[in-house]
Parts: structure tokens; sequence; C-alpha cells
DNA sequence: GCGAGAGTTTGTGGATCCAATATCCCAGAC
DNA sequence: GTCTGGGATATTGGATCCACAAACTCTCGC
């Protein structure tokens, strides 16, 4: 038996929200109350004041003393700019995993993504893709770097479910050009690689975007 | 009149602690509980809750479920870790800054920095300064970038006090350089000279880090 | 003397209670 | 008719209370 780790009601709380607003359930500009989130996912208002203060902090809500919390939402705008940063810190992710002695983890998350893909289990290959880049921030060894990777992938959708089937293929193809570029201990390879795969997803996410939400 | 921003409690707690582990007051490894420090500063637990969540996000605090609050600090890694992502993030920043309309903002902070420099007046270049480099981050205009650099300048003390004056002279010059890259409207040179201030800023700072901590 | 286990203490997490403030609505004056 | 002011209402911020989990200690058995 390993030590399992207890989650707080708040992150729940926070997770349940997080998930709200990915899915559309709640929109963009709609005002919430700690009470009427409260009452709907039966706790008390205590957590839900602390979920407001993390999702405050990833930007999915604004808070003003003494007023309602109004949803930030995701404009088309912000999406672009979270992958910009996001293409930046992974970039110098990846830069620094190549010359990191944590290359043959990686690999194994990546050959755990791959076969996820070839067997087209959309759920595990998510999953997997996730733990792909987080072993490459393992490797690259910056608390910060990781800190804030956590903090923006937290802050948006993981996968637009509709795009996952499209999104493996390529995918797949761009861990491989990084995979050899970590392998090869080439830190700019591994830059360009990296920063061209998350430039590329973000175009899908955005076509992906622009047809799911003209609701 | 411009609408006054009104600052919760737990902001303030979560400075008070801030400051006092800056100082050393509080120092690294030490447990905090909630009681203590909400008596210490003459308030309820729920606004040191608050900031100890604060805190944790800023790599200040480590804390687990029903455990007391254990003081991270900062090793010298940490601030070598720190800067180095400073240096990305601000660097992008400049290098987005040089390409902006805000350009005359940018030199607006840069003369008053230039000026508390010349005659001495290091408090007020310390607010000065951070006043520079906050005008660049905001002509780059990406809330991520800007979001995250906040977050690092709250997870360092913002100088040690008695290095002020040396820094003072050497920032001036990188100020400088900065400033004519941003208005040549040069993204690479902008990015180069900012990351080489911030690189240097490290070093002023480790000595006298190395210095002030054989405590 | 030393280790295991129960009982005690301490401290957090969550619920409830109270205070303070912002918004809403309506009445009255001009 | 519109604007101003006051009171009612809604909602958050802060304090207190309670339950449960972790640490500590003391005793008992060996």
């Amino acid at each position: 038996m390993e030590p399992i780790k207890i989650r707080p009601a708040r992150e729940q709380v926070a997770d349940a929200l997080r998930r709200a607003i990915f899915t559309g359930e709640i929109q963009r500009g709609e005002e919430l109350t700690q009470e009427a989130v409260a009452a709907q996912l039966g706790v008390s208002r205590m957590p839900v004041r602390e979920a407001f203060l993390m999702l405050e902090r990833d930007g999915l809500l604004m808070l003003n003393s003494h007023r309602k919390a109004v949803v930030r939402g995701l404009t088309e705008e912000d999406i672009v700019d979270h992958y910009d940063i996001r293409a930046l810190l992974e970039g110098e992710a990846a830069a620094r995993a190549s010359v990191s002695e944590e290359v043959a983890d990686i690999r194994a998350a990546y050959e755990d993504a791959r076969s996820a893909g070839l067997r087209g289990d959309a759920a595990a290959f998510v999953e997997a893709n996730q733990q792909f880049h987080r072993a490459v921030w393992e490797a690259a060894d910056n608390p910060y770097l990781m800190r804030f990777l956590d903090q923006l992938w937290r802050g948006l959708p993981p996968h637009l479910p509709e795009l996952v089937p499209v999104q493996m293929r390529q995918s797949l193809a761009d861990h491989d050009q990084i995979m050899s570029a970590l392998e090869a201990k080439d830190p700019e390879a591994a830059r360009r690689a990296m920063r061209h795969h998350i430039q590329r997803s973000l175009q899908q996410f955005l076509n992906a975007w622009r047809s799911g939400s003209d609701s």
C-alpha cells in the first residue's frame, strides 16, 4: 500500500468548476455566488471561497471585494496568448531536458502515449500525452518552470474531445521529432521541435474552438 | 478621482508574512500555525488560512493536509532557477514590447528610475525600477506573461537593501541598453539586453546573499 | 530498557454565524 | 419626468464553532 494523496474539498470544487467552464456549462460573463455553487455541489461556502481564489489565480474568474465572481472564460486572444507562453516555456523545458539525465523517463512516457495512440484509445492518449509533457518538465528540473506550466495546463481544457482523434496522429509524429532531438542531446533542436509541436496544436485547437463556440 | 483598490485582509497578511520571510525574521524550515500567526497579527485564523494558500502558490510555504505549514524559504539553487526563468520571460516581454505602441510609456518609467538613481534616492529607485520592468510587461500585452512575472517578483525580496547603492549604477547602465534597443524596435537586441540585465543582477544578488546568509 | 498501542493534545479542514458593504428599488422633491 | 436619498436585500469577508486527522505521550508488556 502506497500513501495516497488526499485531495481537500477546495480542490475538488475547483476541478468541478473548471470542468463546467471548459464544457461551456458555465458561460463567459456569467456571475457566480458562493452560496449557489455551494448548494449545487452539496458543500458549505467555505471550500467554494477557497476554490474561487484558486480559479482567480488561474485566470478563470474575476473577483472583487463584496461583488459576485465573474467568469472570465476564454477569448480567442487568450488562447493564442496562452499557447505562445506555453511554447516559450515548454521549449525551454525541452532544451534543458535534452541535457539532463532523465531522458529515459521521457522515453517511457513517450512509448505509453505512442501505444495508446496506435490502438486508438483516446482517453489513455490524453492521459499519456500529459505524462509525456510532464516528464519533460521534470527533467528540466526547475521548480518555477514546472509551476508555471502546471498553471497553464490547468487554465485550458486539456483537449477538446472532438479533436482528439485527429490530434493523435499529428501529435505522435511531433513527439517523434521531439524525442529524437532529446536523445541526440541537442538543446536547440529540442526547443524547436517542442515549439513547433505546440504551435501546431494551437492551430488545431483554434479551428475546433471556432466551430465549437459559435453558440 | 480614480477607483481605489481595496485590499482584503488576506493580502495584507500575506504581505506581512512575505516580508517576515524575506527579512529572515521567519527562518527556512520553521513551522507556522494559523493560530499563532493570527494571534500575532491580531486577526482571526480565516484570513491567515487564505494567505497561507497564496504563499504556497508563490512557493514560499509548503502545506500538507492537517499538518503545520513549513516555510520553504529559498536555497541558493532556487534563486538561480528563479532568475533563469525571469530572464526567459522578461526577455520575451522586452522583445514583444519593442514592437508595441507603448514604448513611450516605458521611457517615462525609465526616466523616473534614472532621476531617482542620479539623485541617489534608493527607496524611490527601487520603486521606479519595478515600474520600469512592469511597463515592459504591460507593453508586451500578454496576460499570462504578466501574471507569471508578477508571481516571480513576489517570490523574491525585490532588492536586498545593502546592495541597492551598488546596483543602481549598474542597473541604470543596463536600462540604457534596453531602452535604446526598444526604441530601435529591435526585438532580439531588446531580448538580449534584458536577459543580460537580469543575469547580471543575479550575480550581484548571489554575492550579497552568500555574505548575508551565513547565519 | 525498548517497542507497541491507547488516550490525549494540537491543529487543520469544513460548517455556521455575524458584520460590513454593495446593489436594488421605491418614494419624494424639484 | 428625472434625479436623489434612504431603506431593504443580497452577498461577501471575517469570526467562531465543531469534527476529524495527525502528533505526542504515557503506560504496559516483554
